[in-house]
DNA sequence: ACCTGAACACCGTTCAAGT
DNA sequence: ACCTGAACACCGTTCAAGT
């Protein structure tokens, strides 16, 4: 008996996408109505609404209509499902997915080709806040990973920077907005738990560590949301940052002799 | 009767340290030897040793020669405890923690001061991988970050920036150094528990994806570690790689104005 | 080929009870 | 004041069995 996903193909393997290539993506044609694709729609909308944490096997097959263990026959573990769920976001990444007609997504040059991508990751980083742990826990070499993945390094390429130098820009700007979006995604999620908006979330932190006169002194500006002149949302300031942000990191590209 | 952890404090509580600020850190005198400093340490032992996945209350217990339940009489819930164990760590980006005697860690120049921050963090990062996935879910505002971030602040003063400015700044680096060594930890813990070399884990990941040519073409570029040129191992790309974006981003700054 | 039910070895946490 | 044991409501996953 040959399971649909052959977990005796590698030991120990590192990922899904390394694995059981044959005859996983087929048409839908069973009683109950599964299928990979959909299993992993299913999988997106209950990490979305739940997180990470209460993300279970057990609550999506409820989810499905559908018994625990039916799961298994499409997917080895809960690991090699989340990694489906990974890839299957960075759909969100393709030019198609948000560009409307006429929006070129290439040829202004790699300062606005650039940014456009930087907005994107931290857009879908803050979409889908679970995205982050997962990222920083698997490979990440899906198809649409690694489509993105290609295209930074065709813009990139414009730079005239050579390929080591390429390397440490792509890391530069990417591993920060990783850092960037995976705080504020984290902090939008924890205010709508709390069922408060994001200024009165933070207002209501700041009070409550006003007693501990160095915290307050420090607490805001570590997380990087401190309103030091008053005025600004929190949202405000936080769009300001990570502009400067990409300001800094552009212009540290061009002083590498990027034309 | 008034337990030592006390959770009525606040309903909701954003985090250990904004709760039971009286009494918790006493001296220890109780039979079983246990104390909120020896929980902690041993959670961060065992959390090195096992990950993040690997810890439960119940492991940490078996570790401390005490059932379970003890340990709640210390801490709320496990997530607390979590939060106690990321600002322990923090502990080691102190001056003193890793600086021999008679080496200055300021009055460089913010630019050595900064390089020096990052690479401490880095460092952080990489020897306690599970202290990424706490950042980016806590709130992280123990003693102990805290510290390391007013020292932060403190460094970023000396460029001259206006205050805005500098939050923006703060932000691009640390930004950066979090995603870099979040990545960078993960690998290597996987290597670890692979018992490979990171070049072998590397060059079997390519090898089994060779079959599927777009694959292989992007996928190490995209975590910043394919070896381009041969000669190179894993490591020294990196090393090159964490220096030249360091360099891109000190050049940035430099842009924006600073002196 | 696909799906189920019972079972195993775990979790975090509550609660009443011991000393 | 501190610690325990039993219990509750969960997990991921295996396995033998159904159709």
């Amino acid at each position: 008996m040959v399971r649909q996903a052959d977990r005796s193909a590698r030991t120990a393997r590192a990922s899904v996408w390394l694995a059981d290539r044959t005859g996983k993506g087929r048409r839908n044609d069973q009683p109950s109505g599964l299928d990979r694709d959909r299993i992993t729609a299913v999988a997106v909308r209950l990490l979305d609404a739940e997180g990470l944490a209460g993300f279970s096997m057990r609550r999506l097959a409820a989810e499905l209509n559908v018994t625990a263990m039916s799961v298994y026959w499409y997917v080895d573990t809960k690991d090699d499902l989340l990694e489906l769920a990974l890839d299957a976001v960075h759909g969100e990444l393709e030019p198609s997915a948000h560009a409307g007609p006429g929006t070129p997504s290439a040829g202004q040059g790699w300062r606005t080709d650039l940014r456009a991508l930087a907005v994107a990751y931290r857009a879908l980083l803050v979409r889908h806040p679970w995205v982050s742990p997962l990222t920083g826990s698997f490979l990440n070499i899906g198809p649409r990973a690694v489509a993105f993945s290609r295209r930074l390094r065709e813009v990139m390429g414009e730079t005239g920077l050579e390929s080591h130098a390429r390397r440490g820009a792509i890391s530069s700007v990417f591993q920060f907005v990783y850092g960037f979006g995976t705080i504020e995604g984290h902090f939008i999620q924890r205010c709508a738990a709390a069922g408060v908006t994001q200024d009165e979330y933070f207002r209501d932190a700041l009070g409550s560590i006003g007693e501990q006169p160095e915290l307050a002194e420090t607490f805001g500006e570590a997380a990087g949301l401190l309103p030091a002149d008053g005025g600004d949302c929190v949202e405000d300031l936080r769009e300001r940052d990570f502009a400067f942000a990409l300001d800094v990191l552009i212009a540290g590209i061009e002083a590498q002799g990027a034309r």
